[in-house]
DNA sequence: AGTACCACCTGACGGC
DNA sequence: TGCCGTCAGGTGGTAC
């Protein structure tokens, strides 16, 4: 689930479940998806504060404490956000349960372990730190411009590409160029400005309009791509079959015939 | 600075 | 039923 969207929702979740109630409770469940700090330590960080803000900068999230440090979240490739007060709702895979004092709990449920979770002085610093491009619903048309005019390669790999910019990942990329009519596999340095701007647009337009129904696919507009995002699945312009190709290792779904590696 | 692979993990699915 | 390969919305490291 986690690229921006998904994100952007967890934080929304976030901010009309779990703000300015006590924490009471605070259970690592695996260690593992600890980074640079104990079960320990982020139990007595937690443990009796409140959460008083969020943010996110593209897949990452951040919880403010009310000591003043923030609790970063990254979901890996499975994580998810869960608000419940019955244990049996509890999800399966969770890795950190945080309970209130109102009986309620936050858990971090994470399958393949491949999320994060981290304990921050300052935002600004970590991304310097991750070395995190712009957020991609933040960055300006110029600076869009600007960083992609200094890539190679595909398309693809320079949207996916964290340090150019943050948020995009592989299903949203896929949508994102489909929408615009460009071949994933075209290089970015072909590509004119007025063509690149169209990318853009067509960025923040797939972006947003995700957030808009939570990230949840089955609510997409009926011209997105990413609900046929399956194995002989047809474009949703027409009777064409969606194809598929490897880039930079990921799995690319595109219409070879909406889809063109050079704007006519 | 690219790409290509491997690794980290768990689990679902299809083929035999 | 069971085993096995493959694949999955992410990232980081390696070698070339």
């Amino acid at each position: 689930m986690p690229e921006l969207p998904d994100v952007e929702t967890f934080r929304r979740y976030v901010n009309s479940t779990s703000l300015h109630k006590t924490i009471n409770n605070v259970k690592v469940k695996s260690a593992k998806v600890l980074d640079g700090t104990s079960a320990k330590n982020l139990s007595k960080t937690l443990q009796g504060e409140k959460f008083t803000n969020t943010r996110r900068h593209g897949k990452h999230l951040f919880l403010q404490i009310s000591n003043g440090q923030w609790l970063m979240m990254h979901f890996g490739m499975t994580g998810s956000l869960h608000y419940f007060k019955d244990m049996d709702d509890d999800p399966k895979h969770d890795r950190l349960l945080i309970s209130f004092e109102n009986g309620y709990h936050l858990a971090y449920d994470c399958q393949r372990l491949l999320g994060k979770i981290s304990l921050t002085e300052d935002i600004d610093s970590f991304i310097t730190d991750k070395n995190l491009g712009d957020d991609a619903l933040a960055i300006s048309w110029d600076s869009f411009k600007g960083s992609l005019k200094k890539k190679r390669g595909s398309i693809k790999s320079a949207l996916m590409d964290q340090k150019t910019l943050a948020g995009v990942g592989n299903i949203y990329v896929d949508e994102i160029l489909f929408q615009v009519g460009i071949h994933p596999k075209t290089a970015v340095n072909s590509i004119n400005e007025a063509y690149l701007e169209e990318v853009f647009e067509s960025m923040r337009d797939v972006l947003s309009k995700a957030i808009d129904v939570q990230a949840d696919p089955s609510e997409f507009p009926p011209s997105f791509m990413t609900p046929h995002r399956r194995s002989d699945q047809q474009c949703p312009n027409g009777d064409e079959k969606l194809k598929t190709v490897k880039i930079s290792g990921r799995t690319t779904y595109f219409c070879p015939k909406h889809q063109k590696k050079l704007k006519k």
